[in-house]
RNA sequence: GCGCAGUUGGUGAAGUGGUUAACACGGUGGAUUGUGGUUCCAUUAUUCAUGGGUUCGAUUCCCAUACCGCGCCCCA
């Protein structure tokens, strides 16, 4: 047996339908935003996630999808898609448009090379937003009730915004001297891990599990002591227009994302809900003012987030909500014999044409099957086509709830169907019968 | 990359070193030759992830591989 490759899934069914669901609600609320859709490669060349992730990340050093194409090109199945969509920036040449700020949204898959475990894949999807071409804090602000508004919108209760700033380089750059030195002579009370931060990126002891009751780190500088005047203004501000859009958040000073390219704001949302797993970061984002540059193309601010699907989907699941509704027919249509499968099959496609949605038995049941079967496929109505009503022009069709049969004559169905289906069966209102 | 636990039909699963692999749901056919959702009957895994080994014999014991699940690292 062929298996489907390790850490990927199928959607069929149920879970098609919920994730078309999804992105339908994604598509809409972008326009509310007026953020525009762009698409990029889903493979790039490998040196721009080098360049843009990071060298000294894990994404980079050790989970990228990489391969050499045909030409012997170095190509590398993209682990996130900031940097595809800063290089279409760049490439494009937008920022040279008229209408600035560049807002854009992506969706779609993104591959890592992990060891799968609860919500965690090595084929994922992830819906982000990436705005290019203002420093403004009220963007970031904006960037951050992206997420929140879309959660609230899914109905989804158990979420915490964290916030921190890593301030401009010139402040991330003094307090990470400022931890080396600090932690230095400590380096052996530290576990492992955090003795390879250290090398690393030292930010990241800061939020170590194992580590986190020691003193050392209880007490080791903070990260907000060392913004310069403009950074500490800006995450401010970015802190007063969260007030003024009502969203709740938390200063967590050990937020420091494990993509090099952020600068000021970053941030994280969280599923804050008991015994949901250890993969519980949904969403995560900030402002990074130096990548465009970095990139090769023109010094540009820049802030975006991404938030994966498969987290989201377990998230609503574990809180038990629905999103979609049951699927249904309007009518099942059932050719009591091969003789009629024809004439049944012109009916079909007729109303299907005027906006109904049918289907038709296609195993050769017999009628009590069939009857089953449109109990399963949930079909408001069942039409019976036989001998007799092909030669008198009309249908019999049965209401599957009421059980009430009727006989329609052929030219009166579409009213028929128009007339009982937009009254939905559990209106009492009395109007109709 | 590291650690732990799993893998029996369409599904949920029980089970044992020895030729019938329980039970339940679901599916199909019938009792009812054009009206079901109840009931009853029949049928539904030559096979227990894959490949090796031990054995007279292995789904059951051992090893390897694959995949799934959980955790670490890291991230969405």
């Amino acid at each position: 047996m062929i298996q489907k490759p390790k850490g990927t899934y199928d959607v069929y069914q149920e879970k098609g339908r919920k994730i078309l669901y999804l992105e339908n609600i994604i598509a809409s609320l972008m326009e509310y935003y007026n953020i525009d859709y762009v698409r990029t490669p889903i493979f790039e060349a490998s040196e721009l996630f080098h360049r843009g992730v990071g060298e000294t990340t894990d994404i980079v050093s050790k989970e990228t999808y990489d391969f050499l194409d045909r030409g012997n090109r170095n190509m590398t199945l993209r682990p996130e898609n900031t940097a595809g969509v800063v290089r279409s920036y760049i490439e494009n040449k937008m920022y040279g448009e008229a209408n600035q700020p560049i807002k854009t949204w992506y969706y779609g898959p993104m591959y890592r090379y992990e060891r799968p475990q609860s919500g965690r894949f090595r084929e994922f999807y992830q819906f982000g937003v990436e705005i290019f071409g203002s420093n403004d804090p009220a963007l970031d602000a904006e960037i951050i009730s992206i997420p929140v508004n879309f959660y609230k919108l899914l109905g989804l209760k158990g979420i915490k915004v964290n916030i921190n700033s890593l301030g401009d380089s010139e402040s991330r750059e003094n307090y990470r001297q400022a931890l080396l030195n600090y932690f230095k002579p400590h380096l052996n009370c530290l576990c492992e891990d955090c003795q390879r931060r250290y090398e690393k990126n030292p930010l990241r002891i800061l939020d170590c599990k194992f580590d986190a009751n020691l003193d050392i780190i209880k007490k080791a500088p903070r990260i907000l002591d060392y913004l310069n005047e403009t950074s500490k203004n800006h995450f401010l501000n970015v802190q007063k227009y969260l007030k003024a859009m009502n969203i709740d958040f938390e200063i967590n000073p050990n937020i420091v994302r494990g993509l090099d390219y952020y600068t000021h704001t970053v941030f994280e949302v969280e599923a804050d809900i008991k015994g949901f797993g250890s993969q519980n970061v949904l969403c995560g984002g900030g402002r990074y003012n130096n990548l465009v540059e970095n990139i090769g193309g023109p010094s540009t601010p820049g802030v975006g987030f991404a938030l994966g699907l498969e987290r989201l989907l377990s998230a609503l699941e574990f809180e038990n909500i629905k999103l979609i509704e049951e699927k249904s027919l309007d009518l099942y249509v059932i050719p009591m014999s091969e003789n009629e499968k024809e004439y049944a099959s012109s009916i079909t496609n007729g109303l299907r044409m005027s906006g109904f949605k049918i289907d038709i038995d296609y195993m050769n049941r017999n009628i009590k099957s069939n009857f089953k079967q449109s109990e399963r496929l949930n079909a408001k109505f069942i039409a019976i086509i036989g001998e007799e009503e092909i030669n008198n022009n009309y249908l019999t069709i049965k209401n599957n709830k009421t059980k009430q049969e009727y006989k329609v004559k052929i030219e009166e169905i579409i009213d028929f169907l128009d007339e009982h289906l937009d009254h939905d069966d559990d209106c009492n209102c009395g109007h109709h019968e």
